[in-house]
DNA sequence: GTGAAAGCGCTAACAG
DNA sequence: CTGTTAGCGCTTTCAC
């Protein structure tokens, strides 16, 4: 066992680099939020402290007086395709500012984003991200009104937060001419149905659900139209179809409501010999959908791209922009097949 | 617009709530922590103050003076499938508890998780989940001297922290024995070879690539030896992978250094029509692998069951535990081979 | 069993 | 340009 050399027991406060600096702990605070009024001689003295104190700010105290550099993204499920890649954008634009990003996960039994977002709002965030948040649209207001917060996902506008989504519509509409052109009218839609969730008919899946059966009336499949319920999760949805095909239940294409849903029928359809021909798409363009061996076609909305604007919004949020801001983003079609190599 | 009704400027304080249930602050903190020396009377004349004023307690605050009750957990890449296993079974693991579990994802282009660990230690954290941490040992074990800290992945020991890891080594036997058993002979190996990486032999990807070198060579294969450096992600290994299989290289077998490795070496094949018969497996058994069309062959270390065992360790050192503990988790392989339907 | 008061580390007036 | 000082909301002795 090695000696513990340079225990420090107590953490190094500000009151430390200032008195190793020779000065006050006003003139450290200015260095550290480079605020005005600071001679050039006395940054450097302060900031040589600081290195060699290894000096670093607590964000508790920091954040009881000011701001905590810290942006909080709340989110349901990291396990989720999209909200990766959302992640993944989300990260790559707080790079290089001055904020840290700290994510919060629903964890509840209730399926709702409450205790994630307060939880966020507990520990002072600056400003708050909410990733398709499962809260009443009127109490997110309320958050909004108390933090800079951006939406994502869910299509309600407020003049307290900015949103931004996919058009939904939209993309159903490209999937559903696109099956139709194949040749399909029995096209079934999976779906998630928990009616534990909120019910907004604002939230994507719900918007997708309804223009499906818009769609298919309007083409005169109203008989046809098979909204089959299941979590947005590919286990769930896999025992749900693999019920059905047991049951006899022989769509042509199945049209889930995002890529875990896809990939879920595929797990049951793989089990089905005679289900060959069935075609099976999704929507959000997960990075999974993509693999050779998947080839899944969806619907892309660009997760990154939406993660990255997010982020911008709300950092000009929390640098004092006040109007709200409604984004769409558009949607593209994306069609591929699976190309199977053994192994 | 609808009018603003009941915009708390100010946040709802513990005073507030004193004043509300005409006691003192203290009596209130009393409560809020279930500390001893409070009458049923109070308590409960207390709680419906906090009720009627919707009072919750600021962290930043708290963390000033006690816990924070806030559990930080470091990882490197979200979209990594492991991790997410990982995070999955550690938020199960927290569910229930008074603590909150936030996360912190390596941002910076140094490949380090110094920041994220830090940031997490700077937001006063009770404790810290470091997954597979990119930093020195050394500096980690002075992490683990200020904080509670469970270390999962590297095989590195400490008094100070705890150590959660797979039993890397015998995972790669148990692989090479599979693929030696099908008569394979020129097995390559893909891994992560990033010099800016820490050099920790303890490195789980250290240890695999060691072991299959080893192995290897005791086989009397030394000179069939093949490691082709990727990252541990599968767009990096599908180029890397392209470039080699356009030059004519051609194993009989590849073995990722982890799932997404694998994947990635499955795009390139995809491409080469004549690599029909090539053997490609895994590390880690992420959800993906097991998706019937792609069907990867694979070692299996229960990231969830790693996740939740960790938070319980450092749920244990939270309440005081102080001799460190090292814990292995079995392997076992999992083989599988893709089940192709069209669609 | 209860409350007053000190103080955690920091920022932001405000004096000098 | 620099330093003093008053809190931020909470927990924690320590009297009563």
């Amino acid at each position: 066992m090695t000696i513990d050399k340079t225990v420090p027991s107590r953490r190094t406060t500000i009151e430390d680099v200032a008195r190793h600096a020779q000065v006050s702990r006003a003139a450290v605070s200015k260095v550290l939020r480079d605020a005005y009024g600071v001679s050039d001689d006395m940054r450097e003295r302060v900031n040589r402290s600081i290195e060699a104190l290894q000096y670093r700010p607590l964000i508790s105290a920091r954040g009881m007086r000011g701001r905590t550099f810290t942006l909080g993204v709340a989110i349901n499920d990291p396990a989720n395709g999209f909200i990766t890649e959302v992640l993944t954008g989300a990260a790559s634009a707080v790079e290089g500012t001055q904020f840290q990003m700290i994510l919060s996960v629903l964890d509840d039994q209730f399926g709702s984003s409450y205790r994630a977002v307060e939880s966020l709002y507990d520990r002072q965030v600056d400003g708050i991200l909410a990733v398709s948040p499962l809260a009443e649209p009127e109490w997110l207001e309320g958050m909004a009104r108390k933090v800079p917060l951006v939406q994502l996902g869910v299509h309600d506008r407020s003049a307290h937060h900015d949103t931004i989504v996919g058009n939904d519509v939209e993309g159903i509409r490209l999937m559903m001419r696109h099956l139709m052109d194949l040749g399909h009218t029995r096209i079934a839609h999976v779906t998630h149905t928990d009616p534990s969730w909120i019910a907004n008919p604002n939230r994507p899946h719900i918007m997708r659900e309804h223009e499906y059966r818009r769609i298919m009336a309007q083409a005169g499949l109203t008989d046809e139209i098979d909204v089959i319920p299941a979590m947005f999760e590919d286990h769930a949805t896999y025992l749900e179809m693999r019920r059905r095909f047991a049951h006899g239940l022989r769509p042509t294409a199945v049209l889930g409501g995002n890529d875990d849903a896809a990939l879920g029928v595929m797990r049951a359809a793989a089990e089905f010999p005679d289900l060959d021909r069935l075609s099976i798409s999704g929507y959000d363009d997960a990075h999974f959908g993509g693999h050779p061996r998947v080839g899944l076609t969806t619907i892309n909305q660009d997760g990154r791209q939406m993660g990255r604007r997010a982020v911008q919004m709300l950092l000009e949020r929390i640098e004092g922009r006040t109007e709200s801001r409604y984004v769409e983003v558009p949607v593209r079609l994306v069609t591929r097949t699976s190309t199977f190599a053994p192994g």
